[in-house]
DNA sequence: AGTGGTTCGTTAGCTTAGCTAACGAAACTA
DNA sequence: TAGTTTCGTTAGCTAAGCTAACGAACCACT
């Protein structure tokens, strides 16, 4: 393929994916409500439960979002007795917050719905689709990386 | 495939689409300010643009929002000087909403600068890559719709 | 011709989740 | 010890979603 067209069809393919990517968020979303969680609320509790104890400015950069944000949601996610923030003992400006027993909990069944109706969508394609979609992940977690320094895959752990 | 691993073979393909999913919206979301369209403002001029005249539920719709949302965002929009809303000639009940030149302008030119980098990492994928991303975008957009009645697919003009 | 239900879109008002600006407390530095 | 930096919070704004309630137009059926 010449590489002005080239250009222009991988720009297509990115604006569809881009929408794409909205519309699925938007219905996973809904799932969320099973949980009784909200998909940042999920979102911040599961780099907390993956993450081990993180300071509070950790998890802000982790999630993408500003500190009074990370206020909030943790404030929130405690006071639902799903994470306990503590103090550190070296550094008495920053929280550490790490998940209870009832945040993990809550997390692997908020998940296993979610995961769980999206399933039921996937099962429901015919078996051509379903390889190609299958084929495709991998590929969308490439293109969601931010650009690497060098063409080369400079060996990801 | 039977059954129950056509089942458990589809919730590692929910997974994985979950998480993979989740980390594109995240480098989207920050491309999106050079633009200067919100992501949703954005995704409904797409649709309208590329979905020619449409009445506003029908746009609720594609887009899986209620009704007073996309009253709002088509106001907005509107105001903007990005989309026209028309009477319809037959039923003085709705409104169509098309999109002006400069909204088609804008889409493009936004659409250009958001999906640069993405389209770069698209376009540098080898060929063969970029045809499983293409032929996935739709089976997305597809696990993304509300379960719908049939397993059948009703003709969808 | 009217009447009763249905559909389309809007308005009002609430919630959630993001942001910036400003600030206090603790830590570091010189 | 005095100034600067860092960490997190508070205050207050905005965007974008929702439900409930409603008016206007349409449709069906006497």
């Amino acid at each position: 393929m010449p590489t002005p067209r080239r250009q222009a069809a991988a720009e297509r393919t990115a604006d569809r994916l881009h929408s794409a990517a909205i519309h699925l968020l938007r219905r996973l979303r809904t799932e969320d409500d099973a949980s009784g969680l909200s998909a940042p609320r999920l979102s911040a509790l599961s780099v907390i439960v993956f993450g081990g104890p993180l300071t509070l400015g950790d998890l802000a950069r982790r999630e993408q979002v500003r500190p009074p944000t990370i206020t909030r949601v943790v404030r929130d996610l405690e006071a639902l007795g799903l994470v306990r923030v503590v103090a550190d003992r070296a550094d008495a400006r920053v929280k550490r917050v790490a998940a209870t027993p009832r945040g993990v909990r809550l997390l692997d069944q908020g998940r296993r719905r979610r995961v769980t109706a999206l399933a039921r969508a996937v099962a429901a394609l015919p078996s051509a689709d379903r390889r190609a979609l299958d084929r495709a992940i991998p590929l969308l977690d490439q293109v969601a990386r931010p650009a690497p320094p060098s063409p080369r895959r400079p060996a990801t752990r």
